[in-house]
DNA sequence: CGTGAAAGTCACCTAGT
DNA sequence: ACTAGGTGACTTTCACG
């Protein structure tokens, strides 16, 4: 990862693009942003190099993987301390629930997004994986009603 | 989006390797879960046709396009009322700083998940785009020290 | 940095078993 | 489900402005 942080407005349009459908052929990105299809490879791979573009992921859908009830716990470590924390992490990184997991600032330390297959699984989670053990001293649980993404994430100015 | 909730063990090894690398030609893909490339061609669009696969998301790092300071910005909104909510999700999406938005239970309502330039953007974002709202009584900020994506996501059980 | 053309690979469809 | 064949589209490379 260099320090790329010169966009000019065709990289600025690809992102923009294929933000909004990562699975489009170069041919056709190339088309929508106005150059050449291998010259559009180039500035992919150039991205890609850069480390604006980690990878592709694949959005899947919770409910219909038989997980329809997602939560974020806020999390409460103490003490606060490396030799504690990071087996902490690793083990709630590894839990089948866990969507994704944050080390904040604030009264809480943690947020982990999870996602279970019904309010007992939920509890079930709670109680064995994280309230059980002795360093989290609170967890608190917030069900998501709904998500939405935001839009492309683009240079700022 | 029928209800596909019965996934055998290629599915799921199928679940697994996509979303390690969504970039997977489907040659290697077919080779890495043991089957013949036109069945598994076929087992992904049914996983696509059933909803479980959404589509391809790209992958890119904020600080490699200038936003480098991440925050959830939790927000209570009152009274809470669908006329007064739905503008102000919208209001919210569209900020170019937004990554996600998260409708939660709890004394909170509203999770952001926001990428800033430096500080002093996101002291900007707070003010001006979120407390400014009369309907916003109270944003609470919680700077990402740092984030872990989860495993890949599969059915319970 | 950009282009156009050429070569190899791949997705995708259709049958047959 | 797998195999096989066939077509068109695609990625990728390269020599050249």
């Amino acid at each position: 990862m260099r320090e790329n942080l010169r966009f000019d407005p065709v990289d600025l349009q690809i992102l923009r693009v294929l933000q909004n459908d990562a699975r489009i052929t170069n041919r056709d990105l190339a088309a929508a942003v106005g150059i050449a299809p291998s010259t559009c490879l180039d500035r992919v791979a150039r991205l890609r190099e850069g480390g604006v573009i980690l990878g592709h992921a694949l959005r899947v859908a919770p409910e219909a993987l038989g997980r329809p009830i997602q939560a974020f716990l806020s999390v409460r470590v103490q003490p606060h301390r490396r030799p504690l924390v990071e087996p902490l992490v690793e083990h709630i990184r590894t839990r089948p629930e866990t969507r994704a997991l944050y080390h904040l600032t604030g009264p809480d330390d943690f947020l982990v997004l999870v996602a279970a297959a019904d309010v007992a699984d939920l509890q079930r989670l709670v109680l064995d994986e994280f309230t059980a053990r002795p360093e989290i001293t609170r967890v608190q649980t917030m069900l998501v009603f709904q998500e939405w993404d935001g839009g492309p994430l683009l240079p700022p100015g």
